[in-house]
DNA sequence: GGTTAGCACTCTTAAGCGTTGAGTGCTATT
DNA sequence: AATAGCACTCAACGCTTAAGAGTGCTAACC
């Protein structure tokens, strides 16, 4: 495979960040005009002609400019995630630490707002994924009367999120009784994460049932089902700014997302995706995922809540979006948030 | 003003109806055609330019049939809802109850998954309102500890809706301390609205305040922020569907609908135009509410959840929407809310 | 008087067609 | 290797023309 030189580089690069200003096909000629580069236009076209053999541009029609491939949009944003542009997002910053800092929410919140002020800046859509519900460690848990033979468990986990869950039983309990099988609970399950309590559940379960009183046998045997069943609210799709839908796409690519976004696999896959490695990451083109997304493109990075478990926060917006200053801007927020959730 | 005759208004409402079926002006040969009314085209176009004088129907051009205008809308939604065509929901009711009565689910999200069903089979976007903060009736508070200095409180109302509020004291408390300061709140405010104990805790408070002891004294000064402040979570938005966003509208109003619906005031504005009247109502042209929707149309019910209070369900899409299917609908989807709620 | 057939008129839509201009690839030259 | 020159291609634009849908009006009809 033959490699770029420095100039092939350079010129690409000019190509791709002019296309995604002005949303035109680039010409030879006006990459003279704008870059001071020397050279003439027919040195460029040359160039060209090299760079669409080996598949970074292409042409719309023979007489038209030359627009960036998938391959090229891929090339740049390496280069620029090489380059750690580290540009000023000090009103983003101030933003952030404002709406942030205000101490009377929970983690949730916290990762929404974050969301929220990233769509408001970057004038695309942005998601936030809460870290999986397995990693999650258990701080708390209370049982509340909700109506006769109902109960609303509340679950407070560790790194701060609060999940509500209405469970059935066979019978009435009194709030004292509830108490009790929360004390148990609490004491035997404290900082433990859910992963490891379903399996507690579901393995040691009939061995406890003898040593302990009828009541919290019975309550155990229920709160398997908090902790088995997808604790939905945990694993919420956190989405913000759909009011900053993109001009960009098309009726139908914009109902892609939206379905997509309202179904939790796409949010796992991603996740999944995600996994393992730290910072940054773009997803030019996004048809690996789904694939009526192909013109759209992903800028998502991981936050971590203070314990174990990993989070992302980014924005979809079109494959010819900023990302000179996109990236920097997804970083920094991914970075904030970082920061507020382990200082708390 | 001149009044319609029966031929005239059926003849409105073939228009109408047409319209709303093709997306195409309707011409006077079209309704001799599909219509078997048993007059000539002629006789129609004298119709026609009848009730294009009286401001029911207009021409986009000399040479093209009639497009009804938001006065005939209102005309024909007016006949429907006099109508009350009782048509064969069946299956949305089936899929409803299917749904709805699964048991492990607290009122905010019976009435989401309503708004769900909703807007699958309308295929617009189905919004639902909660009722108003002020009108909920408190069932039970409970305060967990959260971290050193914060709590969170539960609040669960009568009419099952469920709250989360971190607070934020002055002092740490134990478990047992906020046990305490459950009851006693419970037992002092069990069973009133919002509003009630809003007034309760900015008025009595300073007479309390000597009373109880100073642990609780402090409680309730800080719940004052519990019940003053807006409890988003109960006054939640709640939207469905955004995937089924309709066809018919450009980019600006998608983003203006969401932008709207993003806003909490809307909301407020609209269940306060419902409040009042019962049963459904439609609203042609959403102008009023806000100047960018003039293209878009509101079919919205009103629903009751056992006690007092009473929230909205409804869809919105655009004027040209098939309100002959969608109004039973949206009627049936509320009355079959309102059954649900008050059954529990 | 209401209804209808006939007809001229209007205006959109689509198709056809030459012109323009941007941008290219190729070749000969430096 | 870089460049100037040139013929070539093709979308975009404006123009004209033709077709067709639907109207309003008038005169005849029941």
């Amino acid at each position: 495979m033959e490699t770029l030189d420095e100039r092939r580089k350079k010129i690409l690069c000019a190509i791709i960040q002019s296309h995604i200003d002005l949303n035109i096909p680039i010409g030879s000629f006006f990459i003279t005009q704008k870059f001071s580069v020397g050279l003439s236009s027919a040195t460029i076209r040359n160039t060209m002609a090299k760079l669409e053999e080996l598949g970074y541009i292409s042409q719309p029609h023979t007489s038209a400019g030359r627009v960036p491939t998938e391959k090229g949009y891929r090339f740049f944003v390496s280069t620029l995630l090489e380059e750690q542009t580290l540009a000023g997002n000090s009103e983003l910053s101030d933003e952030l630490s404002g709406k942030l800092m205000l101490t009377e929410k929970d983690n949730g919140k916290i990762v929404k707002e974050a969301a929220n002020t990233l769509s408001l800046f970057s004038h695309y859509l942005a998601l936030a994924i809460p870290p999986k519900t397995e990693d999650i460690v258990l701080k708390h848990i209370k049982f509340i009367k909700y109506e006769d033979r109902k109960v609303l468990a509340v679950l407070v986990s560790e790194e701060g999120m609060i999940s509500n869950k209405i469970i059935e039983l066979d019978r009435t309990y009194s709030q004292k009784q509830l108490d009790n099988a929360s004390s148990y609970l609490n004491g035997k399950f404290h900082g433990l994460t859910i992963k490891i309590i379903r399996e507690e559940i579901t393995g040691q379960l009939h061995l406890d049932k003898a040593a302990c009183d009828r009541l919290i046998a019975n309550l155990i045997a229920l709160c398997r089902e908090v902790f088995t069943s997808e604790t939905e609210d945990l694993t919420l799709n956190m989405l913000s700014g759909a009011s900053n839908l993109p001009d960009f796409a098309t009726m139908k690519q914009i109902k892609e997302i939206l379905r997509a976004i309202e179904d939790k696999q796409f949010m796992l896959k991603l996740l999944h995706q995600m996994s393992g490695s730290q910072g940054t990451q773009v997803f030019v083109g996004m048809e690996h995922i789904i694939p009526s997304l192909r013109e759209l493109s992903l800028v998502i990075s991981t936050y971590k809540d203070g314990k174990q478990a990993n989070g992302a926060i980014g924005i979809i917006g079109p494959t010819r979006m900023n990302y000179k200053k996109l990236i920097p801007m997804v970083d920094h927020t991914a970075r904030a948030l970082t920061r507020i959730l382990t200082e708390i």
